[in-house]
DNA sequence: GTGGTTCTTGACCGGCCGGTCAAGTGGTCC
DNA sequence: GGACCACTTGACCGGCCGGTCAAGAACCAC
């Protein structure tokens, strides 16, 4: 498969299941580790089903990471839309970004490994452009409206993006605390910080 | 090489050079495209070299990991051995980290790499504890002195790592700003998020 | 059934990779 | 010179890996 390809509804399960199986895996063993042919065979299927939905293990990849990239901001963008107040949109959208990377834990795996091999990296670092250009409107909305010290948005915008995977990964993940204390937690930190 | 190895300085200047130069391939490529061939032959020597000098592809790694770990650590205590207040060694270790990730770039991606891998992963999970314990050390002072409002330390400490980490790697390597400015930044939110 | 398309199989391939090792090389001490 | 030891060489090996492909199977439309 080089192009896309006009897939049956059959197809696009068999395409999901791949994809699904394969994140998973890449996140338990690492990406390079994790052979073509161990997808397959965990799936039970011969590897010429692999190359029918995707070109490469490299592509395989790109997509599980633009799917995984859409799905957070979807979730993002759907719990802060009708929030007039911006400091208010910025807990929402800690919240919300917590609870997906809480129920995501492979995918967050993903996204750090992406970010260390270059051919990756591009695809990671305009979902998370995007994901900061969100975080600066609300915080230079909040500068406007007086509630949000001057400084640089950017900067902190990135503070806070720094905040929340940190504590996904270290308290979430790894120590198993419950997201909604950790997002207490994460919410209280950063509107400190921006005031 | 299975053990340690007697080495002369001879030897031990070959195993530095032989670390640094991994290093610095494994973060422009990645670890595992980064072959032990293309290693050594970037350095002009025979494969049996890098054999004479660490087991395994592996261990080497985990070398370089614990190296730069102990590294870091040194030029975190070493700037605050002697400063009283807990809120000040707070922003002075903030400062220290930043300068050592702002000079150390490959090392940052071997950390974020190393998280990813479950073999790699232990090693750095205790490093980063030994960094997280120093930083809970102080938050407890710091709230004992009135300095930090109440709250779980340890959360706090590691909302303060994720600032750093996360503001080094975007500002910093991506951006390419100054140091300094970052770190000035990073200390303004981290403190008021403290308090 | 027939024909067409979508999907599946799994043996196979070339190439590279981590790691080994027998054969050196060169310095040092006597 | 010769014995010893730290170090170096690079051809070689077994194995696995990403990717191909000719040969079907399954489903659908008519």
């Amino acid at each position: 498969m080089t192009e896309q390809r006009q897939l049956t509804p059959r197809g696009r399960e068999r395409r999901h299941q791949l994809m699904a199986y394969a994140a998973a895996r890449f996140a338990e063993g690492g990406f390079h580790p994790t052979s073509v042919a161990e997808i397959v065979s965990g799936l039970g299927v011969g590897k010429g089903v692999f190359y029918w939905y995707f070109a490469s293990k490299d592509q395989l990849f790109l997509e599980i990471l633009k799917d995984a990239q859409q799905d957070l901001r979807r979730a993002q963008q759907h719990v802060i839309v009708d929030e007039p107040d911006p400091v208010r949109r910025i807990e929402l959208g800690i919240r919300a970004s917590m609870t997906w990377f809480a129920e995501h834990r492979d995918l967050v795996n993903l996204f750090q490994f992406a970010a260390t091999e270059e051919r990756f990296a591009p695809v990671l670092r305009r979902g998370q452009e995007v994901a900061l250009a969100d975080a600066v409107k609300h915080v230079k909305d909040g500068i406007v409206a007086g509630e949000i010290r001057d400084g640089e948005p950017e900067v902190l915008a990135h503070a806070i993006l720094g905040v929340i995977s940190h504590l996904v990964r270290e308290l979430i993940h790894q120590r198993g605390e419950s997201p909604e204390d950790v997002a207490d937690a994460a919410v209280a930190f950063c509107l400190g910080g921006l005031r």
